[in-house]
DNA sequence: TAGATTGTTAATCGATTAACAATC
DNA sequence: TAGATTGTTAATCGATTAACAATC
């Protein structure tokens, strides 16, 4: 039993290689760590690391057989078990979430929306219902969600948590701009927006202020 | 001269202070950054050493002026001074994100956004026009445009990465779920949903494997 | 055999945390 | 003075990269 134990860093980069033996597998039928690398501007040393950790079956001079990683790459992150989501909080980004049909390939699968306001209740977005929140407690133990992902404003956003975390939810998506603070167990992973956009113009800034680049 | 070569961690964790200081700041007027670190669950030295980051003027006994920590943030932070950004690919996040008021807060103000779809031309998402994206290069240059967001399919995000180089531009917000290949200088930042996805149904299942929750 | 490629062990780097001295 | 709090220096931890041995 390899399978447990992969580094979050690894984790991330997985779906990306996923998809890109998808988009080859019907032109090559073997591929190098190192050519992976290549094509993501990538260590050598890192992605046959990344492909360790889910495969082993890398063989010298031939690399990897691609139909056999996309499998062993799908095994690992879990695609085709669908993990029960709930969303909260039916904003203009809730909407956008809602109405991406990509998240049915990423191995989740969103049964309904809570929202507060009146208006939404009984509508449907992208294929599934919004709900009052009130019934969120209710949806949660009764469909037994696993994941919950919150687009509600930041000044709702632990409240919600909390409730979530409250129903037997162990993984929360927060797309709120603030650290939601939760019980061990329960994993956040953190979509900030404002973090991002933070990084980036401060980029800019430094840039613009001389230093390396010569524009 | 302070002010460079703050971490990126760092950085990621400051607009959040920011947000939370702004929301007390009318209850009380000095906070310790043990305070800080209890409110999100975070280690009191890391807060610590994140503040000293951009400002320098806490006080034992005392702590920082919320004040006076909230101008250090912004300045730090660059809020103010506009971003200028465009956006490529109108789907549906494109969209959401058009629509999203709360970016004007965090510096970047989106000129226009790009689409291949004629039946989107001349129209408008939360006030931003949507022009043909054979235009993309002409108002870059013209209008002097530091930041772009790409959210148009994977298979186009490199080509579009490279064209968005090309006139000019230095740092990149990247939807799209592949890793880009930029020349050095050029800042990607990428919101791959479903790397965060991946860590979180990966969580899910060893959660359930047994290991450390009884449930 | 020679060379490409895998996979492992060790070195490096950055971020977090712990220990401690300085200060109001 | 005593205690809360800041800010710095050292220790730890995880991720990346470099060096190298193993293998087809």
């Amino acid at each position: 039993m390899k399978e447990k134990n992969i580094p979050i860093s690894t984790l991330r980069r997985l779906p990306v290689y996923l998809h890109y033996l998808n988009s080859i597998k019907d032109k090559i039928s073997n591929i190098s760590a190192t050519a992976i690398a290549e094509e993501f501007g990538l260590n050598d040393v890192q992605v046959r690391k990344d492909l360790g950790a889910v495969s082993g079956s890398g063989r010298p001079k031939t690399g990897y057989s691609v139909t056999e990683l996309i499998a062993q790459l799908e095994e690992a992150l879990g695609y085709g078990t669908k993990t029960k989501t709930i969303l909260v909080g039916a904003g203009n980004l809730g909407k956008a979430l809602l109405s991406y049909s990509g998240f049915a390939d990423y191995g989740i699968d969103i049964i309904a929306a809570f929202d507060n306001n009146p208006a939404l209740w009984g509508t449907f977005v992208g294929g599934k219902p919004i709900l009052p929140d009130i019934d969120l407690e209710a949806v949660c133990r009764d469909k037994k969600i696993m994941l919950g992902i919150i687009t509600v404003p930041v000044e709702h956003a632990q409240e919600i948590c909390d409730r979530l975390v409250a129903c037997g939810i162990r993984a929360i998506w927060n797309f709120a701009p603030t650290i939601l603070r939760v019980p061990e167990g329960v994993m956040v992973e953190n979509e900030n927006l404002a973090s991002s956009l933070a990084i980036l113009c401060k980029h800019l800034r430094e840039g613009s202020n001389g230093e390396d680049y010569l524009e």
